[in-house]
DNA sequence: CGCAGATGTATCGGATCGATATACTGGGTG
DNA sequence: CACCCAGTATATCGATCCGATACATCTGCG
């Protein structure tokens, strides 16, 4: 997942580790992860590292305009190969997009994935949010007696929501649809 | 937080490593998480191993009453030195305790833990949710206009979410306090 | 009888985290 | 001026956890 949020970044503009991080921060901050939904520096320079290996990224040593000294930055460059990648990660719908980390970065790039992978992964992960609800909902009618009030009240807060997330996939989807609709049709009814 | 989940199920009885994980998937589904709210089987083995070195847990090969040789289980039961490990970490109000992972862990626990803990934890988990929220809240504020609509729209879901959250904080946290002040006073006034 | 599906234990490689270390810079305070 | 602190910047280490995979047993069904 990092490397599609890498490259994905990357492709706009190149950038180094430290402002890298940061904008990871600020795009991908929607759905949860422990303190911000951001990928660690140990995770991050690594992951730089595989990429730069790859042949998908290229690490330059930073151009200094005007101002003195900073402590040397590493400014990193996306290659045609990078390109090439990303546009196949893109449009993966594997069960890695459904869950929350994936999900949230292939919306990241919505704007720049094909309409239809877009409607695959939409789909996927309102597939795998029903389940999750289907799941909470049984087991609070099944167990709801016995279990802990506590976790009942988990369970609970996680049922809302999920139904909540599903109404939001539908709101999505029918946007989606109504573009493709239209796009189709370009003007052909009122 | 593994090693917490299991002390306070072995806590109960003593199980085998398959049941342990269906009870972990039956109490700790509340809080979001890839498939379920589970860990996998290569979380879990490797910490019944770590915690069979420990002294923490024993393994014992299963007494086989009645039924004829199902295949060989590992039944593991909680030690004195367990036991007070277990004791230990309930009580452990770090920031741990606080990520979606180990607040639910640790909610799934709250009837054995104290109630001075209890309140802790969920007032480190209100101000961890509030600081997730005005993140999303200034960032929609600052940079609404510019950023993506895609991210905008999983940004005001994870809002909403998180105002949830909250005002759900809020309620357990004034119950807490209720049953706390109802059991100082102990038929005090009307 | 065979075979699918649940039960059960286990390992491997890889991704990610959290803590930690190291530098350099700028601004503010005594 | 000397000092320190906070922000910028790169980097590594160990540990945890996941996903895939393997394999063996038991159950019920056609």
């Amino acid at each position: 997942m990092l490397e599609l949020a890498i490259l994905g970044l990357l492709h706009e503009a190149p950038v180094h580790g430290y402002e890298l991080r940061k904008q990871l921060g600020l795009r991908l901050g929607g759905l949860r992860r422990s303190g911000l939904g951001v990928f660690s520096y140990g995770s991050l320079y690594p992951a730089l590292r595989r990429l730069t290996r790859a042949g998908l990224i290229v690490e330059e040593p930073e151009v200094v305009t005007g101002t003195r000294s900073r402590r040397s930055r590493r400014v990193y460059r996306i290659t045609a190969e990078g390109k090439e990648r990303f546009a196949e990660l893109l449009t993966d719908s594997g069960p890695q997009a459904w869950d929350d980390e994936g999900f949230g970065v292939h919306l990241a790039f919505f704007s720049r994935t094909p309409a239809e992978a877009r409607m695959r992964i939409l789909e996927g992960r309102r597939r795998a949010v029903e389940e999750r609800r289907e799941g909470l909902r049984s087991t609070l009618a099944k167990a709801g007696e016995q279990i802990d009030r506590y976790t009942r009240e988990l369970h609970q807060l996680g049922l809302d929501t999920s139904e909540r997330e599903v109404r939001w996939l539908n709101e999505l989807i029918a946007t989606e649809q109504a573009e493709q609709a239209s796009e189709n049709e370009e003007g052909t009814h009122d």
